[in-house]
RNA sequence: GCCCGGGUGGUGGAAUGGCAUACACGGCGGACUUAAAAUCCGCUGCCCGCAAGGGCUUGUGGGUUCGACUCCCACCCCGGGCACCA
């Protein structure tokens, strides 16, 4: 027997002999009714871990050896995000090429996760920064240009002037780059997009699926997707022939439309104004608002300005000729680009007629008032009921949207439709550590996509990679960049840019089900055995960028036949934020806390316990200053106690007498209930909860032995069930313990426990007695108790017939056998 | 402005409408020790009281109920998302 804990030799001496023969190496096809595929979102190496990723990680794996103790086939993979902005930016500063520094940081990483007893099967380990992982980003990205899901075309993009490359909505936040935190600036450029809104209704929808999502991750893509429901609706321009449509969410109002508005970039706004006076001013207008940030122009007390362009266009309802403007307000990208403006019940139309001096006409009448559009001092945009709207007037305006609409579709000026707030997916990067994108422009045939069998378009290693802002560093590379035109021979360029790292994680988790496949990116076969993911972890900072994406992408494979799943996982994890004093831990602000110190002082079962314990999985978790500390005071001595426990029971296995004492009856049921417990709280992923339990289990131990208890069949069985249920948040102290009891099978591969039921069902239990609402006194029955019984015995209690004060309740409430209630008049 | 999430001891946190504050840290006391550490055993929400006991308490105010941290209504505060999106 060993009194000492020595987490460090123990924990060493585990690892390695884990890291050797990977014990969790899965089937290449499980068996359909056990299949577990349980994923974590693989992390981008910079630099070391950190307590991020071990929260994570010890949740993962937590659930992970859990299902394979209940007898599940687990996939528990990893693999690493390995193209990416840091390693270009730490290869410049420090002059060393990216793919050194990322491999140097992988092996960090798997070093840390290996030390630190994660049960992934590192058989299927990739890196994307491979040619055999984004070979298959380039076939996919061929396979979306057939169906022109992947389209080049020239728009305003975001710039980041520090990080010199532009970014996908997704990445700017409130104006800056999600990276660096640069504001954000605007750029014409002709960039790749993904056509992610052909899909943006199925998005939303689909949220219905997603049933192991919280209510705040689903609101997050809703908002981003933004759906407004409503109509398009067809206004003729007079001296055209193609009419031109307008979306609006409020069809009810159409009667109140005094003025249509254009985006100022709208190519119609140029072609009513060639050879008019007004080009020039039209001119002026736009150069000015291009001098403006995204952040200056959609300022919310920015007050709106506009041009009248001596053009008018016809409402289709009611044949008015109203004029034509263009208004900085109205945005090119949402909708058509066009507005019909109905100022008496929008805010931003009210605005600009005020400004300048347009009609307002009310045709919407709230209950009780009497707006008029002459007068009123703000719009009116909520219910009420349709007025000056020909035939519908004295329609309620919520029902006024669905007849409008159904009316406008009859006359075929119009038809239901929906406005998405979402762009399509800006994937092109100007940056050099990324997937290049697999195209050619040829002098003769212009675009031309790269065959299959040409792939992959390696990445070439000798390249000044330092970013310009003018062109992509690959365009420096002439060698590479000369190429034949697939289709004639001839002379053409490679086309320069890379691709968003975001396409490597849209589909990376259906990589590890086949890693190795060199003909196809995986086969769709052992994809269906092994998907949908059962269950993913991984943080919400990816709410909007990943999980919209890669949800993206699995239709879009759905649609090629390629998988059967809607949704790649519908049951997700998001936990919380480790943040020290409140902010999120980042290099910058030079608040990382690297796991290797904990591990050397207190051990990585200490640490993954600590993190586990600290809170519930969803729970923001703010290390605290002494946080070395709090794991040496905490998770530590309680490991402590544990490894004494089950020594010293070893020890005194053998000699004592069995008599049935009742204190031994207690703590076999007391096992048997926190096996109950601790089950459902794995089921339920409350893991601190569960630590609690086992600590009052420890606790109950002891008590037990301090009062002289030694049954070595009742300690033994306790012990054995304690390190069941422990190992899979504590596997190295466990496992050792459980081979020092005389196991030859490691723990990892034993079934989780199961209890008796007759176990634990009580025998006694405390009846709480309520004297008008409040407690007064608690007595012990037998569980089987009934009502009558229970009554006689809440009226012998002295302390009940103090406050009933010999009165005869007017009213008894029984819920046998835990509590009765009793009123009594005041 | 719209939409989510949250508010419980000194601290992290626990509670299918049924004993609020489990478990743990911290604090206090005891045992062991020449002593300290480690370990083991107790006590520890607040107020009144010598005590027995009583009262109060889950952001605030109301409501439903025999009974509310939990359900309903209104409000306050904190965190997050969206926001000139027609």
């Amino acid at each position: 027997m060993e009194t000492e804990y020595d987490f460090s030799s123990i924990e060493q001496r585990w690892a390695k002999e884990w890291a050797s023969s990977n014990p969790w190496a899965a089937p290449r096809v499980p068996d359909p009714a056990r299949k577990r595929y349980i994923v974590t979102m693989f992390p981008y190496p910079s630099g070391d871990l950190h307590m991020g990723h071990v929260e994570i990680f010890s949740i993962h794996d937590a659930i992970a050896r859990f299902a394979r103790m209940r007898g599940a086939e687990v996939l528990s993979p990893i693999g690493w995000d390995a193209f990416g902005l840091p390693a270009e930016n730490a290869a410049i500063k420090r002059s060393v090429p990216p793919r050194k520094w990322t491999y140097d940081n992988i092996a960090k990483h798997r070093w840390s996760m290996e030390r630190l007893g994660f049960s992934f099967d590192w058989d299927r380990v990739f890196y994307t920064c491979e040619p055999t992982f984004y070979r298959w980003n380039q076939w996919f990205f061929l396979r979306l240009y057939e169906r022109g899901l992947a389209y080049r075309k020239e728009a305003a993009a975001n710039w980041c002037p520090n990080d010199k490359t532009v970014l996908a909505n997704e990445q700017v936040i409130q104006g800056r780059c999600e990276r660096c935190g640069e504001i954000v600036l605007k750029r014409y450029l002709t960039q790749w997009f993904f056509k992610i809104t052909d899909y943006a209704d199925r998005l939303v929808d689909d949220l219905e699926l997603c049933t192991g999502w919280t209510e705040r991750l689903k609101t997050l893509q809703r908002n981003w997707i933004g759906r407004g429901q409503g109509a398009e609706v067809d206004f003729r321009i007079e001296g055209r022939d193609e009419p031109v449509t307008v979306f609006t969410t409020r069809p009810d109002t159409l009667w109140g439309a005094t003025f249509f508005v254009l985006a100022p970039e709208h190519r119609l706004a140029e072609e009513l104004v060639a050879g008019t006076p007004q080009e020039r001013e039209l001119a002026e207008f736009r150069r000015q608002l291009e001098t403006l940030t995204e952040v200056d122009r959609t300022a919310a007390e920015r007050p709106k300005k506009g041009l009248f362009l001596g053009a008018y266009a016809v409402n289709p309802v009611n044949g008015e000729r109203i004029p034509v403007w263009v208004g900085d307000y109205v945005l090119l990208e949402y909708g058509t680009g066009a507005i019909m403006a109905v100022p008496g019940h929008d805010e931003r139309d009210f605005d600009f007629a005020r400004t300048y001096g347009l009609e307002v006409r009310v045709v919407i009448q709230p209950p009780g008032g009497e707006l008029d559009g002459a007068t009123m001092t703000e719009p009116w945009p909520h219910e009420g009921v349709m007025v000056n709207s020909g035939e519908f007037d004295g329609t309620p305006a919520d029902r006024g949207v669905e007849e409008v609409t159904r009316w406008l579709e009859q006359r075929g000026i119009g038809r239901a439709a929906s406005g998405f707030r979402i762009r399509d997916w800006l994937i092109s990067r100007q940056r050099y550590w990324g997937t290049p994108i697999p195209i050619v422009f040829c002098d003769r045939c212009g675009e031309v996509p790269v065959p299959d069998d040409q792939l992959p378009v390696v990445l070439p290693d000798d390249v000044d990679f330092t970013p310009t802002g003018e062109i992509s560093p690959l365009a420096t590379a002439d060698e590479w960049v000369n190429a034949d035109c697939p289709r004639c021979g001839g002379v053409a360029r490679r086309e320069t840019d890379t691709m968003d790292t975001f396409v490597d994680s849209s589909w990376y988790f259906l990589r590890y089900l086949d890693p190795r496949n060199d003909d196809a990116p995986f086969d769709p076969d052992v994809v269906a055995a092994w998907m949908p993911i059962d269950q993913y972890t991984g943080g919400i900072t990816h709410a909007v960028m990943h999980l919209i994406y890669a949800r993206f992408f699995q239709k879009v494979l759905l649609d090629m036949g390629m998988v059967k799943d809607p949704e790649p996982f519908p049951r997700l994890l998001n936990q919380g934020m480790v943040t020290m004093g409140g902010k999120s831990m980042s290099k910058s602000r030079g608040n990382i806390v690297e796991p290797v110190e904990a591990i050397e002082r207190y051990g990585a079962d200490a640490l993954r316990l600590y993190m586990l314990f600290s809170g519930p999985p969803e729970q923001d978790f703010d290390w605290p200053e002494e946080g070395m500390t709090a794991i040496g005071r905490v998770t530590f001595p309680w490991l402590g106690r544990v490894w004494r426990l089950c020594e010293e029971s070893r020890a005194t296995l053998d000699d004592r007498p069995q008599q049935a004492a009742k204190a031994d009856d207690e703590l076999r049921r007391s096992v048997h209930r926190t096996i109950e417990v601790v089950t459902r709280d794995f089921e339920e992923l409350s893991f601190n909860t569960a630590i609690a339990r086992l600590m009052e289990l420890v606790n109950e131990a002891y008590r037990y032995r301090s009062a002289g208890g030694r049954n070595p069949r009742v300690t033994r069985e306790l012990v054995e069930a304690l390190l069941l249920m422990l190992s899979p948040m504590a596997p190295f102290l466990t496992a050792e313990l459980w081979r020092r009891l005389g196991h030859e099978h490691p723990i990892h591969r034993e079934a989780w426990p199961g209890f008796d039921e007759k176990l634990v069902a009580e025998e006694e239990v405390t009846m709480v007695v309520q004297v008008n609402g409040k407690v007064r006194d608690t007595i012990t029955v037998p569980a089987e108790v009934d009502e009558r019984e229970m009554l006689r015995r809440a009226l012998a209690s002295p302390k009940v017939q103090a406050h009933i004060d010999g009165r005869e309740p007017s009213k008894v409430v029984v819920r046998p056998p835990r509590l009765i209630s009793l009123v009594v008049a005041r």
